[in-house]
Formats: C-alpha cells, structure tokens, sequence
DNA sequence: AGCCAGGCTCTCG
DNA sequence: CGAGAGCATGGC
C-alpha cells in the first residue's frame, strides 16, 4: 500500500519533525534520517507504516507505505495521522502573508521557512503528553511518557526498527496508581492519566463531539476533567485539534517568547499576550509556533556562537 | 543547597 | 473570587 502527499505551500520536514529529535526519543513515533515510523491502531489492529520524503521545502512529496494491500479504513487512517504528524493541514502561504505586517514574526518565518506545528496523531497521546509535562522540566515529561509507552504499549518492528503502539485507552484504564509511582510519575499525575483514560474507554468523553465543538466548548469539557485546566485545554486546541485562533497564553514558553518578542525584555501578562495575540486571529496557532521554535533555535544559535 | 521546570488542585481568607 | 501551599523529580 502507497500513499502520495501532494503538499500545499513549503514543508521542511526536518524543522517540522525536530521536536522528535530534541528531547528524549518518543517510542510510539520513531524519525530515523530516511523516514518516520509508527503503528497505526485500528479496532483491534495495529498496522505499521512509515513515511517517507524527497524534493525540496517548495517542491516536496511525501510518501507513506505500508506492506500489501489494506482496507480503505487503515488507509484513510494512516493518511489521516501523517497528515498530522508533518502539519499538512496548516496555512502556510496564507500566514506568510500575514506575518509580513508584524516586524518579529517577518523576521522568524524568514529564518524557519517550512516549518510547520506537528499535531498529536491521537487525543490520548496528547493528553497523557500534556499531563506529564504540568509543572516539570521537559526532559523529565517526555522521559516519563515513554516509560508509559514502553511499559503499555505493544512493540513491533518496522523494517528492523523498533516501534511502539501508544498503549489503548482501555489499557490504561486498567492501570493502577501504584504502578505509575513506580515510573516516578506523582500521585496526582497518575490519578490524572488514569482518569482520562477512563473518559475515553468508557465513552465518557465523546472524542469526535469534541473534535467538531467550538473552541469554548472544547475549554469547558476538559477544564471540567480533573486535572486538566486552561493551559492543558488551550494546548490540545492547538496541537491536537488544529484550530487556528488558539493562545495557550498561561505556557512558560509562549510568556517567555512574548517577553523576547514583544516585551523587550518584560514579561506580559497572561492577559496581555491574548490582547495582543488575538488580532492574529486563525494566525494564532501557526504563529505561537513559530515564536517558540524561534526563541529556542536563536538561543541555542547564540550558545553554540560562545 | 536551593531554585526552577511548557500546571493543577485544594484550602483559606 | 484571588492568593498561596503542596505536589515529586531532575538539572543546574
């Protein structure tokens, strides 16, 4: 089975999968130099597939295989999770236009040309994602959901590379809080991960309602699930669902972007950065992304310069 | 050693 | 309501 990807706009597939590269390695969603892997979950199956890319960031293709032939729904599954995974779905051209008229955000699209947000390829993996990432270093978040995955999740291999399937909600459901201690989550997180995947085993949170609501009703749901609170609502908005007009303004990151950005030093207040990320309207998404990677990649430029 | 990490809940005034 | 403590651990 073969899939084509025609890309509308530029793709710089490396600045787009490099979040797979920075931190520790996500087990469910393996980049290697030539292609990204990952099993996907279907009923009862898991079908690996990987997906491959050649041309140039204006010229690209992307190409996803998997081995003989399948059913229309495994391929519509896969097309549906690489076109998440490398940000296929996002404006582009349009925002570049915009971001002409702000002098910092001009000036960051020119230097990261083709790259674009990633998007979670399922809402659980977002979720227990953004459960362990609450309050602790980022390093330690993406250490601790790899040992859920590990733990929980089923291995296989694709062309000799080790690849795991992010554990079912229904698995997960089952886990105890003691045995998450054990992978040094805290009482609390443990109880968080557990609980949501109890939601969504059970039906208790309609994921497809979910991802058809408006924007406030997205916040309303999950702030309503005990553990979840603006910011872990804010993020899904953007980088599961895909909205445009998104400002997860309570992030570290994002505040520390503002204050680089916009605040000449000073940070701004939660408040203050949706006042002046609000006119950006469907651009809020995209260009949020593009502060944060542009903070990130200009520090790290100017500490390999010392 | 001590403070901070891409928060959230719970309690208290 | 708004502020403040507590959470558990790793890195600097």
């Amino acid at each position: 089975m073969k899939i084509v990807f025609v890309v509308d706009g530029p793709l710089d597939v490396e600045a787009t999968l490099a979040r797979y590269r920075i931190w520790v390695e996500d087990p469910s969603n393996r980049l290697a130099a030539d292609a990204f892997r990952r099993l996907l979950r279907v009923d009862d199956r898991l079908v690996p597939y990987e997906v491959r890319w050649r041309g140039s960031v204006d010229d690209g293709r992307l190409v996803a295989y998997a081995s003989g032939r399948q059913p229309a729904a495994v391929v519509a599954g896969i097309e549906r999770e690489a076109r998440r995974v490398f940000g296929l779905d996002f404006d582009l051209p349009g925002f570049y236009r915009f971001a002409k008229s702000d002098a910092a955000l001009a000036a960051v699209v020119e230097r990261l040309y083709g790259l674009r947000p990633t998007l979670s390829p399922t809402p659980l993996e977002m979720f227990v994602g953004s459960i362990t990432a609450q309050q602790v270093n980022l390093a330690f978040a993406f250490a601790l959901r790899a040992r859920v995955v590990r733990r929980y999740g089923t291995r296989m291999a694709i062309g000799g590379h080790e690849v795991y399937a992010f554990p079912a909600a229904a698995r997960l459901a089952q886990v105890r809080v003691r045995e998450l201690r054990a992978l040094q989550f805290s009482e609390r997180k443990a109880e968080y991960v557990i609980g949501i995947a109890r939601e969504i085993a059970t039906g208790a949170l309609d994921l497809d309602a979910l991802s058809v609501a408006v924007d406030r009703e997205v916040i309303d749901r999950l702030t309503a699930i005990r553990g979840f609170g603006r910011w872990t609502a804010d993020w899904f908005l953007a980088r599961c669902l895909g909205r445009g007009p998104c400002c997860p303004a309570g992030d570290l990151g994002v505040r520390k972007a503002f204050e680089h950005y916009y605040g000449r030093g000073r940070s701004l207040s939660e408040k203050a950065i949706r006042r002046r990320a609000a006119p950006w309207g469907e651009y809020q998404n995209l260009a949020i992304h593009y502060l944060l990677v542009g903070l990130r990649t200009e520090t790290r430029a100017s500490k390999d310069r010392m």
